[in-house]
DNA sequence: CTGAAAGCGCTAACAT
DNA sequence: ATGTTAGCGCTTTCAG
C-alpha cells in the first residue's frame, strides 16, 4: 500500500519494475485515488478558494477562468463563491470555504472589513487578493493600479482638449476598484488648471449609464467628457447618445473601463482601459502553486499594469 | 466527542442541555470543524462539480451563479471547471473531479463523447445535464427546447412577412445547442411554402456576425432577414449594418438569441430568446439538493421554458 | 441519551 | 527499495 501511494504521488523510490506492475495494476483495476482520504493524509486538499462578487460579470469570472487553467495543469481544483457585493456574504462564503482546508484563497479586492481581514490572516493559508493595488496586503496582491488607471484616462481626455469633464461612478461603497477610479479622478482634477469636474453616480448597468447622460445633457450643457467608472455604463451611456443624436466625440468624447469586448464593436468604438484579465488569473494561480511548492521569495506586490486603449469615442 | 457530532450535524438524540454545553464549548473554543474529515468519514462531501464551456460567458457563468447561491444555502460548494468546448479536455475535467469525490455533477449540453457519458453513468451520483433538453437523459436534464425556440423564433420572421432568411451558426459541431437551433430552423424552413433558407458558419463573436453580415449583403440581395444562433453574432451583425447605413429592420430583420443584456439596450433593439439562466441554474441546485436527501421520486426532464422577446429589430 | 470504539482511504514515518 | 504501522479528524455503530 505504501508503494502504491509512492508510484501514485511520483517519489524517486520505487524500482522501475515495481513502478510498472503497480501502474499495469491500476489501469487494470480502474483504481481511482480518494482524493478525500489523501487530503486528510496529507494534510492538503489540493482546493483553492476563490470569492469574486459576482459570478455572471465577464470582468471577475475571467480571471477566474485563467486560474482554473493553470489550476487544472496541477492537479488542483478551484472552489468557488460569488459575494454579491456583500461584506457579510463574503465571510460567510470565507467561513465556509475554510471549513474544507483549501490551500490557498483568492478575494477580489483589496479592502475588506476587518472580520474577513483577520479572518483571512489568521488562516494560515497563502491569501491572493487580486484586481486592485495596496502596498499594505494581507498576503499578496496581484492585480493594477485603477488608480493610475483613471489618471492617465481622464490625463487623454484633458490631452484632447477637454476640461468640463464628469465622472460617471457606481454607488457609494460599491467597492474599492471604483473608488480608486474616483479617487484618480479627483486627484487629477486638483492639479490642473481650468479643470472644471463633477462627478454623478448611478447603477453600474447599461440603463444606469443612459440615465446619467440624460441627468448630465439636461442639467448642464457645459460639459464636454463624460468619463464612466465600467464599460458597462460607457456603453449605456454611448447608447443613450445615439438615441438623442448626441455626436460622440464632437459634442461629448467618452470613456469606459475593462475593455469589455462590446467596446472594440461599438459605433462609435470606445476608449477605455485593458487589462489583461485572465492573464491576471493565471498569475495569481502561478503564484500560488510556487507558494505550495515552497517558494517564498515571492513578490507579495505584483502590477500586472493595464493599457489605455484609444478609441473612436474621444478621438475627433 | 461522539456527542460533539451529534449536535453538529443536528441529531435529536441529544438533550438540550448537552447541546447547551458543546454549543458554547464550540463558541469558547472557536472550534471550525474539518470537513476533509467529515467528508472521509460519511462518504459525503457536500461539493457539487460543475463544467462549463467557458467561465467568462455570462451565459454559463449566470447558472453557475443560480447552482452556487442555491447550495451555499444548503451548506454544500461548487468546484467549477471550463472544458473550452473540447470533448477531451471535458473528460480529463470530469476524471478529476470525480477523484474528489463530489456529490453530483452538472455538465453543459446533452450530447456528449461516449467516454464522457459512460464516466458519468458509471460515477453512481447524480448527474444534472443542463441548457438543452433531451429525451434521453444520462441521469436528469434541466433545460430548454433550442429547437423549439429557433422554431418559433424564426415563425416570428415569417409571420412578419420574410421569406428569404438565413440562418447564422457557429462552427461545425461546435455544440449541441447551436445545432439544434439550426436544426429547428431547418425543419421550419421545410414545411414552409415559398421559403428560401440558407446557412452561414461564422466565429461566434461580434466580429464573426459582422462578417457574416458583410457577406451575406455582398454575394446575396435578395436576403430579408438574418437569424443568428447568437445573441454575440447578432449584435455584431447589427453594429456592421449600423456603420453601412443599412436600414434594421426596414432593410434587414435580424433576430438573436440569448438574451444578453446588451439586446435590450443596442439601437434598434434586437429581438431574442430570453432564458432564465440563474432561474435555470438555481433549478438544478435544487434537485440536486433534494436528491441528496433521498428523494428519488423527481422528475428527470425539467423544461424551465424560454420566451421569444420582440424588439425593434424585427419590427417594422 | 451518552460514551467508547471502529474505520473511512489514504500518507508518511519508521523499519528492514 | 519495499513492507508495516500509526494516524489525519471526523461519523457511525454498538453498548450501556
Amino acid at each position: 500500500m505504501g508503494t502504491v501511494s509512492r508510484v501514485l504521488n511520483g517519489s524517486v523510490n520505487v524500482s522501475a519494475d515495481t513502478r510498472q506492475k503497480v501502474t499495469a495494476a491500476i489501469a487494470e483495476l480502474g483504481y481511482v485515488p480518494n482524493l478525500v482520504a489523501r487530503s486528510l493524509a496529507a494534510n492538503r486538499t489540493g482546493l483553492i478558494a476563490a470569492i469574486i462578487p459576482a459570478i455572471g460579470y465577464t470582468q471577475h469570472s475571467e480571471v477566474i477562468q485563467g486560474m482554473a487553467d493553470v489550476l487544472h495543469a496541477h492537479g488542483m481544483n478551484l472552489m468557488i463563491g460569488a459575494s454579491g457585493y456583500s461584506d457579510e456574504v463574503e465571510l460567510q462564503i470565507i467561513d465556509a470555504f475554510l471549513a474544507r482546508r483549501p490551500d490557498a484563497i483568492y478575494v477580489t479586492g483589496v479592502r475588506h472589513s476587518e472580520a474577513i481581514r483577520s479572518t483571512l490572516e489568521r488562516s494560515g493559508i497563502p491569501v491572493i487578493e487580486g484586481s486592485n493595488l495596496t502596498n499594505n496586503p494581507i498576503d499578496t496582491v496581484v492585480g493594477y493600479s485603477n488608480f493610475d488607471a483613471s489618471v492617465e484616462l481622464t490625463r487623454l481626455l484633458i490631452d484632447r482638449g477637454h476640461r468640463r469633464i464628469w465622472h460617471v461612478t457606481g454607488a457609494k461603497d460599491f467597492n474599492d476598484r471604483i473608488d480608486d477610479r474616483l479617487a484618480g479622478f479627483h486627484w487629477l482634477a486638483s492639479t490642473c488648471n481650468g479643470f472644471e469636474a463633477d462627478v454623478i453616480r448611478c447603477e453600474n448597468s447599461f440603463e444606469g449609464g443612459a440615465e446619467a447622460v440624460r441627468q448630465t445633457l439636461a442639467s448642464v450643457d457645459k460639459v464636454e467628457a463624460m468619463c464612466f467608472a465600467t464599460d458597462v455604463m460607457a456603453v449605456g451611456g454611448l447608447l443613450e447618445c445615439q438615441r438623442r443624436g448626441v455626436d460622440v466625440p464632437g459634442r461629448l468624447a467618452i470613456t469606459g473601463f475593462d475593455d469589455l469586448t462590446i467596446a472594440a464593436s461599438i459605433n462609435p468604438s470606445l476608449t477605455t482601459v485593458k487589462v489583461d484579465r485572465v492573464g491576471l488569473g493565471r498569475k495569481a494561480a502561478e503564484i500560488i502553486v510556487d507558494r505550495l511548492q515552497g517558494n517564498n521569495q515571492l513578490p507579495h506586490i505584483v502590477d500586472v499594469g493595464f493599457e489605455i486603449i484609444e478609441r473612436q469615442s474621444t478621438r475627433q
